[in-house]
DNA sequence: TTGAAAGCGCTAACAA
DNA sequence: TTGTTAGCGCTTTCAA
């Protein structure tokens, strides 16, 4: 075929007019037996696929939804990806995925480019919750749902873990079995998971009474490099903590590192108890306490969220789900007593 | 804004045609200073942003490439997928990506999906290398790079890594630690990956004249839970095997959790060597050897390929870029004379 | 330096 | 049951 047969080459080959095509394409009916197959005929024969771009033009929707992540190299991500596009399958919608690295600039291309494309939603994580370069969807109509991270100036549906009880749980576990020197490696406290975890922490501290000691809670930025740095600055101390709390995934990853470097024996030297289930948790020795977030779920409710937003068109209030997390106890947290 | 405005809105706030809009949009020059600031500030004030759809009606071309994966859980997806993204941003190139969960059937929607939205070029890691369903985009005239499976009945680019040497040198090691019963967790030997992985242990047992038995020829298909299984059949055998070679990542996860499960000693009584390095690798105690691909790398070489042909649109002949893997040796392979 | 107008491939309203 | 035709929003040629 030398260049891309278009509706009037079916046409012209079936002896019709591009309005039987058409008919046919989409399955409206209204049409002879006969002329159909012929129709189908020649669009097999010519290879014929009908271009999404006039499609567009005419009925001003794509039937796609964006979806724009910090992070694709975060196994976070594609899971909860994962979840969308299986819904999203089932509604006939079709995915697209950018990842952000991070970026505000970048996410502000993609947003642009998700626009141009005509995306008839969008399901985000956000580089920066400000929200100002949403705006723009916002002025588009275009539905947005936020995911693991709120949007501030955006009146937006939101799918999120309840990260403060999540976080809660898990340093009250650590309270429980006797530890007072409890360190958390925070998230950017910027973001929303960032900032309720630390909140959590904080919480529970306050809540049984134990002073926090600001040089236990320490400053990471969900990289695993971080959780390696951070981890080794709590081992620099003084007064080592006794257990450590990390914020999210990737750091648990750089944390249970630097303890191997550092020879910092987890279970019997420091407990530990990380935010999100990881590969390596059930591997190592102690097997690792974590709390976990259903991954799956978060992508399919985000995406039943927007679609209700893409039928509507009307105004829904906003709507918040928060999903609970689950505090596995594995092994890597001990009794303070059995410490030394 | 109520609904999206358009060009023709622009040229009217700013009292111009537009075809001087256009011009400005596209920075094409021939245009006085102030009224381009006119038309300029008209697209600000109207939050105008031009339609990708009517813009591809005219030119046939997207700056967009679609990526097709078949697993996006797998973690090796992402890791390509970052070092494409890395590169197509470079040179301007949009990115969509899609994943077939191992469906030829869905593979084949989403290729006509692409091809629907006129994507510039694929990259595909195919779900059925057999190739008869993207015969269309080969009639389409539009590029495709292979990644890691190749694609039979179509003359494409192809990057992909030198498995049978990389499996070959994983079970050369092994024998050159004294071990003969050395069982082989294999792929699906109807894809490339699977069977080049085979056929390098077939190889190296060949060439240190071992022979093959077929009782440690085992079958997954490159899932965790088929690595699970294998592992528990091995552990079945009258003879167990001394070592395991896994065909990749998520099978070695199924297996090392088997081996826990079973409470099949690691290092001590089976040897290990996994294809793909895995995040648990070092974590685990003694840490997995592995044969270990350069991800990024991958990603960004399929991207320029690409790239070329894209810009060619002439007929460059096949190319096939075949990238050496690295045997990282860690802990879990021992001398065989350890064993008892 | 600017504008008028054709046409990209499609859908759908209207006509036959 | 089928065909004619008007646009959708844009780029670009040609003319002014």
């Amino acid at each position: 075929m030398e260049s891309k047969p278009n509706i009037q080459d079916v046409a012209n080959l079936a002896n019709v007019s591009i309005a039987t095509v058409s008919r046919v394409i989409n399955n409206q009916g209204g049409v002879r037996k006969v002329t159909e197959e012929r129709i189908l005929k020649a669009i097999k024969e010519l290879g014929y696929i009908r271009s999404a771009a006039a499609r567009t033009m005419k009925l001003k929707e794509t039937n796609t939804i964006g979806v724009i992540v910090p992070d694709i190299k975060n196994p976070f991500f594609p899971l909860v990806m994962a979840g969308i596009e299986q819904k999203a399958r089932e509604k006939e919608y079709f995915t697209i995925l950018s990842s952000t690295n991070e970026s505000p600039k970048i996410e502000e291309e993609i947003v642009k480019n998700f626009i141009e494309r005509g995306v008839d939603g969008v399901i985000i994580t956000t580089a920066n919750e400000n929200g100002d370069h949403l705006k723009l969807l916002e002025e588009q109509g275009i539905p947005v749902v936020a995911v693991d991270r709120s949007i501030k100036k955006l009146e937006v549906d939101t799918v999120l873990v309840d990260n403060k009880k999540g976080a809660y749980q898990a340093v009250q576990q650590l309270i429980l079995q006797g530890h007072e020197k409890i360190s958390i490696i925070c998230g950017p406290l910027n973001t929303t998971p960032g900032l309720e975890r630390y909140l959590g922490y904080q919480q529970a501290l306050a809540d049984y009474k134990i002073d926090l000691d600001d040089r236990y809670v320490i400053q990471g930025d969900f990289g695993e490099q971080s959780g390696y740095q951070c981890t080794e600055k709590l081992f620099g101390l003084d007064e080592k903590p006794t257990a450590i709390f990390s914020s999210n995934n990737m750091m648990t990853i750089g944390c249970m590192k630097a303890l191997e470097d550092l020879n910092w024996r987890l279970g019997s030297e420091v407990s530990f108890i990380g935010f999100d289930d990881v590969d390596i948790a059930t591997f190592l020795n102690p097997k690792l306490s974590v709390v976990a977030r259903p991954m799956n779920s978060i992508g399919e409710i985000a995406f039943l969220l927007l679609h209700e937003r893409i039928g509507l068109k009307g105004n829904l209030p906003k709507r918040e789900y928060s999903l609970a997390p689950e505090l596995k106890i594995r092994q890597s947290c001990r009794l303070v007593n059995q410490t030394f």
